[in-house]
DNA sequence: AAATTGCGCAACCGCAGGAGG
DNA sequence: ACCTCCTGCGGTTGCGCAATT
């Protein structure tokens, strides 16, 4: 990361032709020098008309580009890391309610931008859609969802609430990546942040102020206690999620990877049928 | 050990809608 | 009513890295 990437530039000897060539604009990943510009710039003087900000800030980007930056990486109240079940429950629920809303799915999901949400999606749930050889919209797997994947990421939920969590969860690793307490803190990889996987969900939970996951943990338990469910997604079958106990057991090793192996075909369509 | 493949994610692109002149 | 600019959204791309061959 952090290499140079200006666009318009061929060893100088072009005549600029586009706007951004006109401008010297940037692409590409950012640098930390250029975050460090944005966070404080937005600091002094807050965020929006970002074409302006881009200008005022000195940084040779398009106001575009500095606002998703913003918001998809420095925004202080970033999480960063696995995505939990309770949110992968999350998602699923009010992706089948919403279908690509993204930044409507991601308002429900605090800390989480839509476009990680969006990129979960793709790259988790079409592929299973894939393993399966159906549509991410095709109502098979529509009701592999409902009445495989959630019930089972109920009953991780479940299981996970009876255990008490790792003493570490919620804490703020000393590994934290950009930020603490709000204050930026540039790191190596700044731009190119590559430890997602590996991460708990304990990350960014500094910039929250709660402990990652609480919030959507203390709804889901409202939720799930409370019978309460999203009205069109609610369980069209007079059991419900109730046949969930009736389902084999999860394998022990989530880590992040949901029902990897949990489901065959002839799994899913004993269970939808 | 080198080459290839697949995955995850940051960033870009195009479009639509709203605000203001 | 029209035009321009800005913002936000969803889709797509491309890079870096890890796993696999």
């Amino acid at each position: 990361m952090g290499m140079e990437v200006h666009a318009g530039v061929n060893g100088g000897w072009t005549i600029p032709q586009t706007e951004e060539e006109i401008m010297d604009l940037r692409r590409g990943p950012w640098t930390v020098e250029e975050d460090l510009l944005l966070m404080n710039y937005i600091a002094n003087h807050g965020e929006g008309r970002w074409n302006s900000l881009a200008l005022c800030a000195g940084l040779k980007r398009t106001g575009k580009s500095c606002r998703l930056r913003w918001l998809n990486y420095l925004r202080p109240d970033i999480r960063r890391g696995n995505i939990t079940p309770e949110e992968q429950l999350l998602i699923l629920e009010l992706h089948s309610r919403w279908g690509n809303r993204w930044s409507k799915i991601a308002h429900h999901l605090p800390g989480r931008t839509d476009n990680e949400i969006k990129n979960y999606w793709r790259t988790r749930v079409q592929k299973h859609a894939k393993h399966l050889r159906c549509d991410v919209n095709s109502k098979q797997f529509k009701d592999t969802m409902r009445y495989l994947w959630m019930p089972r990421l109920m009953e991780r939920i479940r299981a996970a609430a009876v255990v008490p969590p790792p003493p570490e969860y919620g804490i703020p690793e000393s590994g934290d990546k950009a930020f603490s307490g709000g204050q930026f803190r540039p790191g190596p990889e700044c731009s190119g942040y590559a430890g997602s996987s590996s991460d708990s969900v304990s990350s960014m939970a500094t910039a929250t102020s709660e402990p990652a996951g609480v919030g959507i943990q203390a709804s889901l338990e409202t939720q799930i206690g409370g019978g309460w469910w999203p009205e069109e997604a609610a369980p069209t079958s007079p059991e419900g999620y109730a046949y969930r106990l009736e389902l084999p057991e999860l394998e022990q090793d989530w880590g992040g990877e949901p029902c990897e192996n949990l489901w065959s075909t002839e799994d899913i369509w004993q269970l939808v049928q």
